[in-house]
DNA sequence: GCAATAATAGCACGGTCGTACTATTATTCG
DNA sequence: CGAATAATAGTACGACCGTGCTATTATTGC
């Protein structure tokens, strides 16, 4: 009753390895029991279905980076100090994951692949994007961002923004990705102040 | 010496189709025989490896992408007049594709997978991104935008802005995605200007 | 420690993948 | 028209895919 568990949440780790570095529709039963030292049956056993597998290492991933960039920012004082804290945060998680952002490539694959997989990826994003949408609400509420402003459409931006930073840091290699991403920040907190 | 870049032309036309619909790397040599009425074979026999295909896609993509969204606003006024038009002709193009935008998913399906259709795809993009930072330019010289602006600055938030737009539409499929893209440039050019 | 049960391995299945090689048809050109 | 050549089909290969089923081994709870 505990040895599996430690099992699964071992394939379950090494899997969220291997899809921020090749993405998740390439996490292959057969080549994540090779990295986990399992067979292929012994690994489908646990779940029982490849989708299961996916939606677990989803979960995974949403649980890690709710702990790790939204969690830490909501002990810091809200506010633009708040949102500042959450960009950083999210920098640091795309810098730990060996490959790129596991969500970012979710939604590039499931795109336009209907299923349980797709629905989840999706509430997964929406969720993030209330996650920005309160971050400016917050802010208003401090005082830091005017009372007239769309914290929707602040998600907006703000998400376009870590899109694009993504790419041009994961995919382009720009060396100034850093820069402009930090320079695009300052100018969408001015825009809101 | 005629019907083979006929049936070529055709094929490419149908991958170009489906890499827009179901991602690059799902374009496959029997998927794609199979909607091109030929034999895996017979149209294996065009190319002579399955990144020739891909690259010949993206080439073919390339090529409708500089001829629908680029050239017709090169027509038109240069400054902001011709940016509000390669974005327009861009959410065009984007409308047009049955799918999603090839080369968005496809930044996404080799951002780490070396080889040739990765280096093409970078290639790619950063000639796009350029497009973005000369139409700044063009505007500076025009007196549309300051002249102490950063051209590339402006590539990375066009671009970041493209890719918000792109995700929300063709994954989130959020309503208001439109008008949020709109907003966006707005603020966009208004911090430029 | 032994019985019950959970975890894992082995093996097989039909399917698809990319890539060869060999025929057989179509097309082109003199 | 007929010969040269291009285009396509047929077939096969080894590899891997996801998923079942049946053993076997390890872990648990009494």
């Amino acid at each position: 009753m505990s040895k599996g568990d430690d099992t699964r949440q071992a394939i379950l780790q090494s899997g969220l390895e291997m899809a921020s570095r090749i993405g998740l529709e390439q996490v292959t039963i057969g080549s994540l029991a090779r990295q986990s030292g399992l067979s292929k049956s012994g690994l489908y056993a646990h779940f029982q279905a490849k989708e299961t597998l996916q939606i677990e290492i989803l979960q995974l991933a949403g649980q890690i980076f709710a702990a790790s960039v939204l969690v830490p920012a909501l002990r810091s004082a809200s506010g633009i100090a708040r949102i500042r804290r959450v960009v950083a945060n999210w920098r640091a998680w795309n810098e730990n994951l060996s490959g790129g952002c596991v969500f970012a490539s979710a939604c590039n694959e499931y795109r336009d692949r209907p299923g349980r997989v797709r629905d989840f990826v999706v509430a997964q994003q929406r969720e993030w994007l209330a996650s920005l949408q309160r971050l400016a609400q917050s802010a208003v509420e401090t005082g830091d961002f005017r009372s007239d402003i769309d914290s929707a459409q602040f998600a907006y931006d703000l998400y376009s923004s870590l899109l694009g930073f993504h790419l041009f840091r994961n995919m382009l290699d720009l060396p100034d990705a850093d820069q402009r991403q930090a320079r695009a920040l300052e100018q969408l907190l001015d825009n809101y102040r």
